[in-house]
DNA sequence: ACGTAAGCGAGACGGTACGTCGCGTCTTACC
DNA sequence: GGTAAGACGCGACGTACCGTCTCGCTTACGT
C-alpha cells in the first residue's frame, strides 16, 4: 500500500474522493461503527478489493480524512505566540472564530464525529490537539504569567474538553448562532467562567 | 432473557459478577473495542453461550456495568437545590468532591472509560448525564439569577464536558492529588474560569 | 434412567404416553429429523428434563414404541412352518392379512416411518426383521424345495423390501383396497411375479 | 450461491471434488447422519465458511452427488420402450446388467447410501426414481398388456423396493457376482417370482 | 497515437467472531 | 421419588466481515 503519495493518476483521485464521500454519507446514516467495507465499496461503487489497495481499514480512511482537515484547520490559525506580557485575548477571539468557522465549512463531518455515534478516538485525537495547541501557547506565555489556581495541565485538559463540548453543543442545536457569536460566547466561558456565565453570583 | 432482573440464584449472581470482572480486566488489557465475547468467556471462566443468556453483546454487559456504577453515584450526591437566591457553592463544592471520591472508588473502571480506547458511548452518556444534572440544577435557581453571558445550553454542554476533561486528566496524571483537593480545583476552574485559573490577566 | 421396566405408577404411564403420543403426532407434521426433544417436552406438556428421565433420546423413545408395535405383530402372526413338503401358500396367505391388518391398525404410524420423511433406520431394521422372519421359514422348508434359480439371500431381500414397498404404496394411496384383498394382491405378486402380474408376456 | 452451475474455475472445481470425496469417504466412517460440515472441511482441507459458499449444507451436498450420478445412470440406460407387442425382455436384462454395472462403478457410495446408516431420503429418492422410470416404460405398452393380476401400482411399488431390495443385498454381500449374472438373477425373480425363485411349488 | 503498466472489477479463499439452537446434565424446590 | 423450572457446559449451526490472493479487462500515461 502506498498510503498517502500523493498521485496525480485521475483513477486514483477518483477512487479516494468517491471512498471520502461514501464515508461520510454512511457514517451520517448509522455512525462510524457499524459501517463495514462492503458498504463502503458499494456506496462508492468500487470494489471491494479497490478498498484495499488505498486504505488499510475504515480507521485509517477516517483518519487520511481528519489528516487533511485538520492541516487545513492549522493553516488558517493564527502563529502561537504574541508579544510577551500582554492579554493573548484579540488573538484567541481571532482564533476561535477562525476555529468554529471551520467547523461550519466541515459542519455535517464534524457533527458526526463528535455526537453519540461519532468515532470515540477521533474525539481523544482532537481533544489531544487541543490541549497540545493550548499547551504551546501557554509555555510562550507563561514567564508573564500570574500563579496559576490550579494544577495548568488539568486547566488545559479542562478546556479542551470544554471547547470540545461547546463545539457539539453548537453542532447539535443546529448552529444556532453564526461562528463569531459563539465564539464570542466560547471566549467568554472561558475567561469569566461558566458559573458566572449562568448569572450565579460568585462571592 | 430477563436482563438484570434481580436473581437470587447463587449460580446467576456468581456468573454476572465473573462477566463484570472479566470486562474490566480485559478493558485494562485492550480497550473494550478489541474484546471479543469469547475473551470474556474465557476470563470468567464460563461458556461462551451461558453469556449470551445474561447479555445479549458486550455493549450490553458494559451497560448494565455503567448502569450500577451510575445509581451508586446518584444515590451519593446530595439532593437537587437548595433554598433559593443562596449561592450554591458549598453544594457544589460538596458534590465535586463525592464526584472524585466517587470516580477514585471505580478508579480502573473511569480510567479506561474515558481514555484513549475507552468507550465512546460511555462518554456520551456521562456527558449527557452531568449536562442533565446540571440543566436540573439550574433550572431550579433560574429566578434567581442574573441574566447570562451566555446561551445556557452551551454553557451547561461547555461544563459536563469540561468536568469529564478533568476528571480525565486526573485519571490518567495517576491521581496527583486527593479527591477534595482536586475538587477545589476543579471549582475554582468553573467558578473564576480557566483563563484566570492559568494566571492569565482577564482585564 | 430405567428404561422399558414396566412401572404401575400411574405418573410414569401418563407420562410416557403422553410422548408417545406426541412423537406420532409431531412426525406427521414434520418428519422424524426435525423434531427436537423440547419439542415433545411442549406437545407432552412435560418438562424437558421428565423426558430423559424416561429415555436417552428421541431415537430411543422412536425404537421404544416400535418395540411395542413390532411385539405385537409378532404376536398376532402363525408360528413359523407348516407341515414339510406342503405348500406353505395358506399360511403365506394368512400371514399377510395378519400383516396388512396390524399395518392397518397402526396406519398414521406406519405411514410416516415407511414415507418420504420416515426414518431411514426404521426402515433397515423391519426390512431386517422381513428377511430374517422369511429366512427362518424358508429354513424349515428348504429339505422340500427344488433347486433355487438366484441366490435365495438375494430373494430374500429382494421379497424383504418387496413387501415394504407394496405396504408402502398401499398407505401412501390412501389404503385403496381392505387388507384382505391387498394382501392377494402381494400373494400374487410373490408367487408369479411382478411381470406376469403387469400383464407381460413371459416366454 | 450458484449451486451447480458448472465453473471453469479451478479452484472452485478443486474445492467441489475434494469435498466429494470427503463426503463419500467420511460417509464410510460413520454415516451421514454423525457428519458435521466442519468435518467435511477439515477433512476436505478447506474452510469452514468456505463449505457454505458452495453448499446450503451437508443435505445438498449429498444431493448434488446424487444428481451426477444419477444423471450418468440415466445417460447410459438403454430409451424406455421398444417395438410394441414384443416381449420387453431382452431390453430390461441389458438394462438391469446396466444398472448393476454402473453400481458397480459406484459401488462405495451406492452400499453407504442403501445401508444402515445411509441416508433416507436417498433411499426414497432412488425408489421414486426407479418406479417412475417403470411405469413410463409401462404405460408405453400397456395396450399391448394382457389385464394386471394387481394394482399395476403397487405392481410398480414393489418392483422398485425390490430393486432396491437386491441391490441393496448385492452391495452388503461384497458383490459375490459379476454385474451381469447379478442382472439374470434379478430379472429371474421380477419375471418367475421370488417364490419360485427359492424353489417353493406353487400350485 | 498508441503500447504498456497501472488501476480496477470480480470473486474464491482462509480466518475469526458472531448470535442461535439443541443437546444432556445438574441443582433446587415442590408435591 | 416423580416433576417443574431453569442454569449450565458443550458443540454445531449458518452468517457476516475481514484481509489476501489471483485473474483478466480497461484505461490513463508517457514516450
Amino acid at each position: 500500500m502506498s498510503p498517502n503519495q500523493p498521485t496525480d493518476d485521475l483513477r486514483v483521485r477518483r477512487t479516494r474522493k468517491l471512498l471520502r464521500d461514501a464515508l461520510v454519507s454512511l457514517m451520517a446514516e448509522r455512525g462510524f461503527e457499524a459501517i463495514t467495507v462492503q458498504d463502503l465499496a458499494e456506496r462508492a461503487m468500487i470494489n471491494r478489493a479497490t478498498f484495499y489497495r488505498h486504505y488499510r481499514d475504515k480507521a485509517d480512511l477516517l483518519e487520511r480524512c481528519m489528516d487533511d482537515v485538520f492541516a487545513e484547520l492549522e493553516a488558517s490559525l493564527a502563529p502561537p505566540p504574541p508579544v510577551l506580557g500582554r492579554p493573548a485575548w484579540p488573538l484567541l477571539a481571532d482564533n476561535l472564530t477562525l476555529l468554529f468557522e471551520h467547523v461550519a465549512a466541515y459542519a455535517p463531518l464534524y457533527h458526526l464525529l463528535l455526537g453519540e455515534r461519532g468515532a470515540g478516538a477521533f474525539v481523544a485525537r482532537a481533544r489531544a490537539a487541543l490541549a497540545a495547541a493550548g499547551a504551546r501557547r501557554w509555555e510562550a506565555m507563561r514567564p508573564a504569567l500570574a500563579d496559576p489556581l490550579a494544577p495548568p495541565e488539568m486547566t488545559l485538559g479542562f478546556i479542551a474538553s470544554a471547547v470540545l463540548g461547546a463545539l457539539t453543543w453548537w453542532l447539535e442545536a443546529g448552529q444556532p448562532t453564526d461562528p463569531a457569536t459563539a465564539a464570542r460566547h466560547l471566549l467568554t466561558l472561558i475567561t469569566v467562567g461558566p458559573y458566572r456565565a449562568l448569572g450565579m453570583p460568585v462571592a
